[in-house]
RNA sequence: GGCCCUAUCGUCUAUCGGUUAGGACACAAGCUUUUCAAGCUUGGAAGCAGGGUUCGACUCCCUGUAGGGUCACCA
């Protein structure tokens, strides 16, 4: 029977991803479609991209383009593309069904804003109790009374968020919701819209909120760039550093591994574990699973990284965070260290050289003094990398200019 | 304010009635003759409050409190 269905498709889990182009792709917009990837992959269902673009007034060709961008970025890849702009026909075709039936109606009324149309159409509120039941929270109970008769389009040719998303979410054959708890408001409404066109009731399953330091939604308004993608892509942040991350935050596979690439995500994924309340956005701990994930990868990419964050942070314009006659070599006398930068500074431009002799004079003895008089600094990158990136005139300069001070 | 959701270290979290309440980030201290923005060791740090239920509650129930979300002719 369950093997049946698997066969024909109709127990396959379909989920979909509905991002708004007002604005550049959001880290919780991220985040929720990294949720709704994990669970595709995890079920063997299939992951629907759907542009909602029905506001055309805020919605525009660069968000959506930003938005595709950086899922693209991220590897979250879907498996069908919908526009709504492109699909009024549909709607047209339910709002007049919706009218016909009863279940919606024309309505008369005095614009309060401008724009404001003098006839709208607005749902028939049955006036019920809507119990759904919520993969993450359980049974969750509203009266739809309060809600009164919403408005489900301005006109029949142009339909509303609510409208256009169940109609879409039936046609498209959506069986599982996955959405922040923001929604989870407008999920009554959205269900007395399914039952007016006879359409299935999906499951629903309404993810935590991430939170800014002061448990507050996080907004544009209020962090402007620090809440887009493209902020962490310019910082640095590796996209499966900020996947592992923004997996760990309201999720974890409760074993005590905390570094995972997304395909690893994507075998131990369970929606169950999921949890219920809020969670803060911590920065600190995005930079500490950028590391873990720089060192997953290649020597040659980590150095190109180096390099970047390197010249990014204009690390050399700074002046030395240290005096290198204030080091104290403890039982090395200055007298030797200078002669080994001396030495050094023979051979620099031949790694193998360098390391020979630091072998034969102690690696410590050599390679401390010669990283420190590169760079300036108490902790900085090992003096090969730091040679490569600021070149052979420039090391040479500086090592003169350490056995100067010396 | 109405409705809805939530509640373990500063932060992210484990625990699914019996634990010295575990881990990670961050922080502090220490170690390292050392390719150190590293690593290692150690440390401080938590069950919102009050009632039940129970032999026994962080865990189940109720109330309170606090925080959050949402209340458009946006999505």
């Amino acid at each position: 029977m369950n093997i049946l269905n698997k066969l024909f498709g109709r127990n396959k889990v379909v989920v979909r991803m509905a991002p708004s182009p007002t604005g550049p792709l959001h880290v919780g917009t991220a985040r929720t479609t990294l949720f709704n990837y994990l669970y595709a992959k995890k079920m063997s269902g299939k992951f629907i991209m759907r542009i909602e673009d029905t506001d055309k007034e805020r919605s525009t060709k660069e968000f959506e383009q930003n938005i595709l961008d950086g899922l693209d970025w991220l590897g979250l890849k879907y498996d069908e593309f919908y526009r709504q702009s492109e699909r009024t026909d549909v709607y047209v075709s339910y709002v007049r069904k919706m009218i016909k039936e009863g279940t919606a109606y024309i309505s008369k009324e005095t614009p309060k804003e401008p724009g404001d149309r003098a006839e709208v159409v607005r749902f028939k509120n049955p006036n019920k109790k809507v119990i759904f039941e919520d993969l993450i929270r359980d049974k969750v109970e509203f009266d739809t009374t309060e809600l009164g008769d919403f408005v489900i389009a301005k006109s029949p040719e142009e339909p509303l968020y609510h409208l256009a998303v169940v109609v879409d979410d039936h046609e498209m054959g959506v069986t599982h919701v996955i959405r922040g708890e923001d929604h989870i408001s407008n999920t009554p409404r959205q269900i007395l819209i399914q039952e007016a066109i006879g359409a299935k009731r999906p499951i629903y399953a309404h993810l935590p909120l991430m939170l800014d330091a002061d448990r507050q939604k996080l907004s544009k308004r209020k962090h402007g760039e620090a809440v887009s993608v493209d902020f962490y892509k310019k910082s640095g942040i590796l996209p499966e550093a900020l996947l592992n991350f923004l997996a760990l935050i309201g999720w974890n596979p409760g074993t005590e591994q905390e570094v995972f690439t997304l395909k690893e995500l994507c075998e131990v994924f369970d929606i169950k574990k999921v949890q219920k309340g809020g969670a803060v956005f911590n920065e600190k701990k995005l930079e500490w699973f950028n590391k873990e994930h720089i060192k997953l990868l290649p020597e040659e990419e980590q150095f190109k990284i180096l390099q970047k964050s390197i010249e990014h942070e204009d690390y050399f314009s700074r002046a030395p965070d240290l005096d290198i006659t204030k080091i104290n070599w403890k039982t090395v006398p200055v007298a030797e260290t200078k002669m080994h930068l001396e030495k050094v500074l023979m051979i620099i431009d031949d790694k193998d050289q360098i390391m020979k002799y630091a072998e034969e004079a102690g690696k410590g003895n050599v390679l401390w003094p010669l990283r420190f008089a590169l760079s300036g600094k108490e902790k900085s990158p090992d003096p090969f990398s730091l040679i490569r990136i600021i070149g052979i005139d420039e090391s040479r300069r500086r090592v003169e200019n350490a056995i100067k001070l010396l």
